[in-house]
DNA sequence: CCGTTACTTTCCCTTTTAATTAATTAAAGA
DNA sequence: TCTTTAATTAATTAAAAGGGAAAGTAACGG
């Protein structure tokens, strides 16, 4: 029982976790592609290759397009700028001190422990 | 064969990529909190949610702090922070218009465009 | 048509992940 | 010390992920 917005980010981070997915959509980003050119630089096989792209569209990163006999990748970034989106909530970790306070108010039982990690 | 900045993204990504650990993870920005608060909320058992809180632990985006039986969580910036970095990089896909520009690019049949960047 | 190229799908196998119950450790407190 | 509370570890199992080989589909080139 997941809302759509909480499915849509498992997938996208989902996609993100691979390394070779995270590579190929670094390709992509550079312009577009075809599956046998995103799957070039890699030393897994093409149908291997194929479910990594199949995987980053139906999680909405890329988008295909078939011309002819070569579908052709293209970089979507709503899926993408969703997930950034959830992600900037926490912005405030790293951009205040809050993460030092809350060092700080967590280190109350041993008193004056003035060390962070 | 991955350095280590791949590596971390991996299990950073792999991290959010699950429902519960997300909304853990929101739980813990509200305020440290101890394993037993953050599984109540969940159908899952203790071992379970343990388990989590594990995985979240060694991808960097909480640590954990024992005070007397209690193992208390705070939510850690770092990680979470080069994520965002990394994932920044495609920012310009929803800023300028060239997610528009290329599917309008991808539409024409014409076939190849140069690169735009 | 036929063969080749570009993928995708299917099947199968191995590894990883996630969940459960039961056992274990560790700290309080009566 | 004996019991309760807090959490982790262990053992087991089920499901999902990831990869390869081989077959299937679809377009192009002769």
């Amino acid at each position: 029982m997941v809302n759509h917005l909480d499915d849509r980010l498992s997938r996208v981070f989902a996609s993100l976790a691979d390394p070779t997915r995270r590579a190929m959509l670094a390709q992509v980003a550079l312009g577009d592609a075809s599956v046998s050119e995103l799957a070039a630089p890699y030393k897994i096989s093409l149908p291997a290759a194929s479910k990594h792209l199949s995987h980053l569209e139906s999680a909405g990163l890329i988008a295909k397009h078939k011309i002819g006999r070569e579908v052709r990748c293209r970089f979507v970034g709503v899926r993408f700028k969703e997930a950034m989106d959830w992600m900037s909530r926490y912005e405030r970790f790293w951009t205040d001190q809050l993460d030092a306070l809350g060092d700080y108010l967590n280190s109350d039982d041993t008193g004056d422990q003035e060390d962070a990690e």
